[in-house]
DNA sequence: CTCAGAATTGGACACCTGCACAAGGCATCC
DNA sequence: GGATGCCTTGTGCAGGTGTCCAATTCTGAG
């Protein structure tokens, strides 16, 4: 069994990771810059962890996580219409160079050359769409599932243009996208 | 003034790092592997440009807005809401790690670290921007240039989502993505 | 043919990398 | 007290990094 403090040490070492990766981005860090910044020894990154990648996918990983359940949380309860307005204020809530936006973006780019990884990504997207699909469905939306998809997808790009369109407001985007909730054109409706 | 022979050699060395930025990313193209990817001595990296990082953003930003021009091409005689589709086709024609993809969102993601790529990246996008909106507005879509925003945005998430989604197809996304282009709630008559 | 200047080479430089490991610190047990 | 573990440290190693540069080859104009 592993003490409290070693417990801490862990802890410390993903927070720093976490903070690295957005910083300067996933390959640059280093065993010894994440020892210096979580304020331990060198060597303990590799006591703890089989490898420095393993450390990083799971700093990846929990992070990722813990962003979609925040995002999650309060979402059931409301109608999508409004709910939409809702996650769309938080994209003014963060400043365009978002850790959260960046951490998405590493990660999804270093799953392309990472098996272990690319599949906890896979696995927390489908937890997510599966959210945003019963959110969707009980809010009337046709077509859930799909919307939910695209949803998710667009959600990243506004995200990653938004690191270079500081002009891209909440406000601007907000009807257009309300777009993707309305039924589709009468000839086409089931 | 340079001859033919050197127009060559840094052709050879653009088009070498952006296979190795796609196949291995950006970080991890060094002066050496660039160099025998090129054919070439490695000294010759620095003979040509002036830093390792100059030639990889000038690597990007030519093969993105070739990329980008290569859409634009066929896109202004179409009506959007037929060209959507025609967009979408090229969805599945790319394996699921399309390298266009992947040099794209390495782009960005380096931009956030890099003042000229960022520079570079966002001329580049407002010219593709600019480029939809005049053809949304020509086909009668409300709010062209916002649509175009949100429009371009998709088109990036949904690229990076498919790498991670295989299921992902065209045939799905198109139906729903085309409410994009319906007119808002507001004049919504069914 | 001559020869200046461009093009190219491969190695030197100082620095950083992931990982392994011997050595010691330290808390918790008998 | 002693001692048995976990925890932590700093260093060693082999290799890779960007950049620079003297030496060499190539090329084309006079």
């Amino acid at each position: 069994m592993s003490t409290p403090k070693s417990h801490q040490v862990r802890h410390d070492l993903l927070d720093a990771a976490r903070a690295l990766i957005t910083e300067r981005g996933w390959t640059a860090v280093s065993t010894r810059t994440l020892a210096q910044r979580a304020g331990v020894g060198p060597g303990l990154v590799h006591y703890h962890f089989a490898s420095l990648n393993a450390l990083l996918n799971e700093a990846a990983l929990t992070g990722m996580a813990q962003v979609i359940d925040q995002a999650l949380t309060h979402l059931p309860r409301t109608d999508p219409r409004q709910g939409l307005d809702q996650l769309l204020g938080k994209l003014d809530a963060y400043p365009p160079n978002d850790p959260a936006t960046v951490l998405f973006t590493e990660a999804y780019l270093a799953a392309t050359r990472d098996a272990d990884l690319r599949e906890g990504i896979t696995e927390l997207l489908q937890r997510l769409r599966t959210h945003l699909t019963a959110w969707l469905e009980d809010g009337g939306i046709a077509a859930p599932e799909t919307t939910a998809h695209l949803l998710a997808a667009t959600a990243d790009g506004l995200m990653l243009h938004r690191s270079l369109d500081p002009d891209l407001t909440a406000d601007q985007v907000a009807p257009v996208l309300h777009r993707l909730l309305n039924p589709p054109p009468a000839e086409e409706q089931r």
